[in-house]
DNA sequence: AACGTTGCTTACAACGTTGTAGAAACCTGG
DNA sequence: CCAGGTTTCTACAACGTTGTAAGCAACGTT
């Protein structure tokens, strides 16, 4: 049922290797050979095993994306983005769910079974720059802000002006008492490091003070987490009238506890995240977000990746900034 | 810096195959050499080309999980599952976009660059049980309703009787203008007249008119194609009480423009979903959903796949069924 | 002491493809 | 009609792995 070249080379009366040509495209071939291979091929339904072609050439095709969870919308987004991208470069994309665990996201760095991908994008959460010096590893492309100027190409938003525009953008409705949620100091809260420090920078320079008790933890970015967050807030004390949300899902569950607590959005509290999922536009009230340009991400990651494969594979680490704007919406605009 | 087991080989002074005996977990091997042979393989951080082994083997150990979309909430949260239930066969898995394309899906049910994957889960939108007899093909499980006794296993869940159900729900809140938000005559909308006819049948057990302009179409069921139907049965004259949306994005998109249109949901009119994704935990008002048992699906699709793949290749194709239920939230009972 | 049995190891071929090198056929212009 | 080039095609080896069959010890049994 399944054909070689072997028999269609067979067939079609010539040597396997002008199959293989006929196949690959070779330009000397002549026109009523090649007419009479491409018959042979159409009639068996041919289709050249890629295992043993990655064998001999020591290229699959197949690069991958490794993110720390799909069913987080904004990972999943930019992996339809990713998989367009590499479609350009006739690659298919493998799709790999790390979890965000140490363990599993060295294992995928350290090449998924070997020798089967030909790069990789990564979304660390746990792993350090010094993890990945240790792997031999295959090219790669980093994204989010978890390494920054490690040793591999990365691309990421600048995080800090991000959360300073979001933050200025709230003081500017006359807000004072502005919340932060998503803070985290542990190791992989790079992220939310940075938009902490965008945060902090934007009420200094409105002259407002930093206070300890409007910035709420989260240990993760799930609805749930956002809205947690928010009953922690409410019974802290000091009421917030604002909130930035390190995520737009965190900014959902908030939402969703500011209405349980019957508090009004924007009136009572604005709220804003970031990401710029798609239930942010059509939530009640639809969501004021910072929305990073995933297209560009994406292709920005897949043509540092096509550098490194068919270009230079020992030039130094490239650090590309994608851009960001804010889109105001119903949550902190009425 | 790659290294072959002819290099682990020489390192430990035994044979090749020897090293491949260790490598595979061959009984028969000397505790003495086969510490040799893992401490070689350690020193030089051996990995096993798959590609080789592949071409050996005639198996490559990856199967592919095709969707229509992944940034739709319900694919991405069941390639959740399908990963972690191929995991417990050993089994990596490539995740495939479709976007719901004739071409696209018959080139993946064709094998994606062939005999790269060993199986195949796909939830086809365009593709016909005749189209897929056509293609030679490699075992496949077939997910959703648009092929039914087709010529591939397949997992669905009863969807007359969960429409059923749902509809049933809105009826018993004494609500008598029940809205349908989804239905779909082209050919790909097999899931949607499946949900349909559950409506109807249950409008008929309770002695309702089915009424032609309570049903309102949707080319796809994104959150903005709810939002369309709801502005469209509100200019339409009858206004309805209750709305069954077929999917839960639809049913987002609904609450939005009902928000938009100043009615209350449920008071004014009661919105029920399906697929229960995690959105829809925690909207304003959290959404009364059918929950199929994902988890569930994906076990059995990857189970049927193991056995066409480790046992019988030529039995006869099975339907299977996973469970589904009622969740009840307050778009519905306040 | 010769025998079969068992445990451990190895040489070889094969999986299906493509790069290399070269042979055969075909041109061109003198 | 031949030298020199170009086009077209082919045989062979190699990519890294594993299945097969067979070799070699060491053992216990007769």
């Amino acid at each position: 049922m399944r054909h070689r070249l072997k028999d269609v080379a067979e067939r079609a009366g010539v040597s396997v290797k002008t199959v293989s040509n006929v196949v690959n495209g070779y330009l000397h071939v002549r026109p009523d050979t090649r007419a009479r291979v491409e018959e042979a091929i159409a009639e068996l339904n041919y289709r050249p095993n890629l295992s043993a072609r990655n064998l001999r050439k020591g290229r699959t095709g197949i690069i991958a994306l490794a993110v720390p969870e799909l069913d987080i919308p904004y990972f999943a987004e930019l992996a339809r983005h990713v998989v367009t991208a590499a479609a350009e470069h006739g690659w298919t994309v493998l799709i790999d769910q790390t979890g965000g665990g140490p363990e599993q996201e060295r294992k995928v760095a350290g090449g998924i079974g070997d020798h089967l991908i030909d790069g990789l994008i990564l979304s660390p959460l746990a792993l350090t720059a010094d993890d990945l010096a240790g792997l031999a590893g295959i090219p790669m492309v980093l994204l989010g802000e978890r390494i920054d100027h490690g040793p591999a190409d990365h691309v990421a938003i600048d995080n800090v002006a991000a959360a300073h525009a979001v933050t200025t953008h709230l003081l500017g409705l006359d807000r004072r008492r502005v919340a932060a949620i998503g803070a985290q100091r542990t190791p992989e809260g790079a992220s939310a490091r940075l938009r902490l420090a965008g945060y902090a920078a934007a009420l200094a320079e409105a002259g407002i003070e930093y206070d300890e008790r409007l910035v709420a933890p989260a240990p993760a970015w799930h609805r749930a987490d956002g809205a947690a967050a928010i009953r922690h807030l409410l019974t802290s004390g000091v009421r917030p009238d604002a909130v930035f949300c390190f995520n737009d899902t965190l900014a959902l569950g908030a939402l969703r506890a500011l209405h349980e607590a019957g508090l009004r959005v924007p009136e009572d509290v604005a709220v804003a995240g970031f990401d710029d999922i798609e239930d942010g536009r059509f939530s009640v009230p639809t969501l004021t977000t910072i929305a990073p340009d995933k297209e560009r991400i994406a292709h920005l990651a897949v043509d540092l990746l096509a550098n490194r494969l068919t270009g230079n594979p020992d030039a130094p680490p490239q650090e590309l900034t994608a851009p960001h704007h804010l889109i105001p919406r119903e949550s902190t605009t009425p």
